[in-house]
DNA sequence: CTATTCTTTGTAGTGACTACAAGGTCAACG
DNA sequence: CGTTGACCTTGTAGTCACTACAAAGAATAG
């Protein structure tokens, strides 16, 4: 089962990629990667250079927090090479932002859960955790 | 549809505790809220000050990123009055350690797509977007 | 030919809700 | 007492981006 001319089996555009099977046909399945054509003898979907290529850009654009629907958008603004790029400068901004937001709710959070962490020194009786207490865990005074 | 002396119907305990009856319900089903007995002359549920006090702790458990299952171990551990607290501390500072591993990642993020924003001056074709060729996109070259 | 390892499809599960639809019940107003 | 309208009830399905599994088919090595 290793791959002939007729170009890459799943398994194998999978670990060019850092992706799985499961992940590539479910990709296909919503549509962000086309449908595989079945060459060679067999029934097996079979990919080439472009495939590797949309869906290394894929992985990349979901590594950095992409939704698969803006991959999407993605995908086809840069099928359109002749329209300017502002659309695509929009969306990486406006993933900028989020990140930013999400960033700053989780530093507030490390705060809060610090502080919550060093309130105990361990040791206590459950009735006088003071971790407990402050969240208001039911059954105190 | 206001409450009598039987207690908050749903939607009075979701003001309370800023959820929605639907989330009550929900808890209620996965079994961190017990169920709420229907009492009264109706058959609609009717809440105390120990559910609020429970809902209010599972919803600030929730905003400090414990999962509904830590909740539930939380909301067990401090039923059992006498015991000593070391879990609740462990949990909390396990809780700690995996918000510091999410904002670290987020940080790595922000950077690259910092600079992935910086490196288009809007205007250009596609062809040309220095984010779509940053991140690979299929179709050139 | 057979054994093994891959592939295929389809379906269901994850977490923590959220959204709806069809029907029941409450309190109040006239 | 009847009706209105706001709320409740249950049950089910949808979200997001996968992940897991089962049953069956195909490719390959020996």
């Amino acid at each position: 089962m290793t791959s002939t001319d007729a170009g890459l089996i799943i398994s194998e555009l999978a670990e060019h990629t850092g992706t799985t099977p499961e992940t590539i046909r479910y990709y296909e399945r919503v549509g962000v990667l086309p449908a595989a054509d079945r060459k060679g003898n067999g029934r097996y979907r079979r990919y080439g250079a472009t495939d590797v290529q949309r869906l290394t850009f894929i992985r990349r654009a979901r590594d950095l927090g992409f939704s698969l629907d803006v991959v999407r958008n993605l995908l086809h603004l840069s099928e359109q090479p002749d329209h300017p790029c502002d659309e695509v400068d929009r969306l990486a901004r406006e993933q900028l932002v989020a990140v930013d937001r999400k960033l700053e709710q989780l530093l507030t959070l490390r705060d809060a859960l610090s502080k919550l962490t060093q309130c105990c020194d361990s040791g206590h009786a459950m009735s006088e955790c003071r971790i407990l207490n402050s969240l208001g865990a039911p059954g105190r005074a």
